[in-house]
RNA sequence: GUGGGUGUAGCUCAGUUGGCAGAGCACCGGGUUGUGGCCCCGGUUGUCGUGGGUUCAAUUCCCAUCACUCACCCCA
């Protein structure tokens, strides 16, 4: 038996029901707010990846699926949306007629990380990228898409975490004056801070290891060294928030992963996802395009993991599961063909239909309509056959009419029409 | 990459001094010769994760391995 790679996994009718009405939920919402969707390849030159992610990163040092494909090209599964789209935005011009693109995207992605609650080697993720607005007011909107989503989701107990990274006229003081207090606590930090003290310091600002949050409870606030207008930038942002009516949380200790993040930076968190406690993250990213080869355009967006928001939405699944409008019952050979006829007339007309093709029992066809929630049957056997007129049972009344065979089809369309 | 837990029927799981493999649910059939849900009766389903070892005998003990899972790490 062949089993599927490890941290992959297979969505089986029953769930795939909740993802289709996330995914729907989700488009609808990218369409009210003038989004377009862009569809992007599934692998891209190692190249790109390596650029906008950054070389020293873990996705990059460690996670990617690369290899060299036939050709000898060095290609990867793509880790993540941003780069492709952005990738996508620059080659297309589509700046050109436009600077100004409202893009998302749905699909897998691949990271080959050691799966556990909430991470999974091949995962989904919904995708939003505004280019060429430099406004936080489009930050907001992003936060603001994203509650509206959760909420529509029924998700709850998740929290909007905002901060500001700053910019590359105000983040550098930062950084030097956190390496100072680290280089003055570093016996306290654990193994890892004071390995990642040197590669990436903003990232020991979000350890969980108690030793260290202790160590760092004195830690300076990347808030304290915005410079004016990351300043000016990150109060329009949250006043914007305000305004909309999203609850929000200023998060100073708020750090992402990738390199190519600037100013506003936004996660959603939960806690009922064990230890993976973000659920949607994103953030402004001015310099990758420009960085990529493109113009020097602002832009900003966000990712949803679409794993870890099926597992906490609060949408009951066995609801969303699809019932039979009309289950079709025949006994014997001469009447089940007729039946049959029926039955895919009805589909293409837009009724849900199913309908056993062996031969079974009346007892066995009706246990089966029942156990599929068909809202009726109509059966046909011998006795209908000789009557030329076919019995339309109502599963929850159990009321029972004749539908003669003469115009079934259009009777039973107008009969069941919108139930 | 590191550590813990778990692998027995389609599902959830029992199964200790080592002795031919179990329950509930599900499924199929019957009770009701053509009418579902409730009830009753009967039936099907297993490489006991895989490979070795110890033993007259291994689901049980030992070793290895794989998978799942949780956590670290990292992130969506």
């Amino acid at each position: 038996m062949i089993q599927l790679i490890r941290g992959f996994k297979d969505i089986l009718p029953g769930e795939s029901e909740l993802w289709q009405r996330i995914e729907g939920e989700a488009r609808a919402l990218f369409e009210n707010f003038a989004f377009r969707e862009i569809r992007i390849p599934i692998m891209e030159k190692t190249e790109l990846f390596k650029r906008s992610i950054g070389e020293e990163t873990d996705i990059v040092e460690k996670e990617m699926y690369t290899f060299a494909d036939r050709g000898g090209d060095l290609v990867t599964l793509r880790p993540e949306a941003t780069a492709s789209i952005v990738r996508a935005y620059i080659q297309h011009k589509l700046y050109a007629p436009e600077p100004v693109q409202r893009l998302y995207m749905i699909g897998p992605m691949f990271r080959r990380e050691r799966p556990q609650k909430g991470r999974y080697r091949q995962f989904s993720q919904i995708d939003a990228e505004i280019f060429g607005v430099a406004s936080p007011l489009a930050d907001a909107q992003l936060i603001f898409i994203l509650t509206t989503l959760f909420a529509r989701l029924r998700v709850e107990n998740v929290e909007a975490h905002v901060n500001s990274l700053g910019c590359p006229a105000c983040r550098p003081g930062f950084r030097e004056a956190l390496t100072r207090m680290l280089a003055s606590v570093g016996d306290r930090l654990c193994e890892d801070c004071n390995r990642r003290k040197a590669s990436n310091p903003l990232r020991v600002l979000d350890c969980k290891v108690p030793g260290c949050r202790a160590a760092l409870a004195g830690a300076p606030s990347i808030i304290d060294h915005l410079c004016a207008e990351c300043r000016r930038d990150f109060d329009e942002l949250q006043s914007a928030l305000t305004g909309l009516g999203v609850g929000y949380r200023v998060n100073p200790r708020l750090v992402r992963g990738l390199d190519y993040y600037t100013r506003a930076t936004f996660e959603i968190q939960t806690g009922a996802l064990g230890a993976q406690s973000a659920v949607a993250g994103g953030g402004r990213y001015d310099k990758l395009v420009k960085e990529l080869g493109g113009p020097d355009l602002p832009a900003t967006g966000f990712a949803i993991g679409f794993d870890r928001l099926a597992e906490i939405a609060g949408l009951d699944a066995g609801a969303l599961q699809p019932r039979p409008d009309l289950f079709l019952a025949a006994m014997g050979s001469a009447a089940r063909r007729l039946a049959f006829d029926w039955a895919c007339r009805l589909a293409r007309k837009g009724m849900r239909v199913e309908m056993e093709l062996g031969e079974k029992s009346l007892k066995s066809l009706m246990k089966t309509a029942d156990r599929l929630g068909a809202a009726h049957v109509l059966m046909v056997g011998d006795q209908e056959l000789a009557g030329q007129s076919a019995v339309l049972r109502n599963m929850q009344s159990k009321e029972q009419v004749p539908i003669p065979f003469d115009g079934l089809v259009e009777r039973l369309q107008a009969m069941l029409r919108g139930k």
